[in-house]
DNA sequence: CCGTACTATATACATAATGTATATATACTG
DNA sequence: CAGTATATATACATTATGTATATAGTACGG
């Protein structure tokens, strides 16, 4: 039998949010895929498998949509496909932002909310 | 054809934060579901019938993990089913809101880079 | 020069969470 | 007695994420 009062894993994720992740990251400086995964670890992604799988999907996706575009580099190594944002890019950024700061308002006030009724 | 520039409806979800946030209402007060939902658009929620048949859905798998409790109230109207937090349930809230708070601060860190080098 | 590890990209398949659509039933209002 | 609001519920579809695996170049040690 297992202790059900150890760690019971509630999760529950930001959807989606490694795309606006990926957008603020590209506007600085244009980077490729495995590089940004060390990047994207400052916005508390693990850099697990999963988190690679969904990234290298998300970048072509939105290369896709012409919010990014790449070009191969060759070096050291096995050759990298270097992603820059376009003009449409940064405006999609603006638009993630918007909503981002909404979640945030409605997560402020759920824990507003616990903060206060939690001292009864 | 349609415009794109109008609003190409970016979204991102806060997953399953429906769930805390019913612990969280009812923590307060016993409630039904119907009067829940009213209740949660205090944290974002619409009411639309997507967020209806999700918290159902939500409302029987709590109660099956013994998180909530639940008993038929007769009255006016149809039947209503009334919930109430268990202690299981207390200390499943406490669980989501250090999680939640991990959320914010990844939501602050993307929000903090977003405004600092946006003014090039 | 061979195996191992690290860099690098990619995708098929499975699962989980949410959205759509619909079903059922009570009670009030005109 | 038809329509609307209250009230709960679930089958089915879609979307987002996770798991597993494939491929390949380069560096390093033995």
């Amino acid at each position: 039998m297992v202790a059900k009062t150890s760690t019971p894993q509630v999760f529950g994720r930001l959807e989606k949010f490694m795309e606006p992740c990926l957008l603020l990251t590209l506007r600085e400086e244009e980077s490729h895929g495995y590089e940004l995964m060390e990047k994207l670890k400052e916005f508390g992604f693990e850099g697990s498998s999963a988190d690679m799988a969904n990234m290298y999907r998300i970048l072509r996706n939105l290369e896709e949509k012409e919010m990014l575009s790449s070009k191969w580099e060759e070096g050291a190594g096995p050759p990298k496909r270097v992603y820059s944002i376009t003009q449409a890019g940064e405006k999609l950024l603006e638009e993630w932002a918007a909503l981002i700061r909404k979640n945030r308002a409605r997560i402020d006030r759920f824990l507003t909310k616990f903060a206060e009724n939690g001292e009864e």
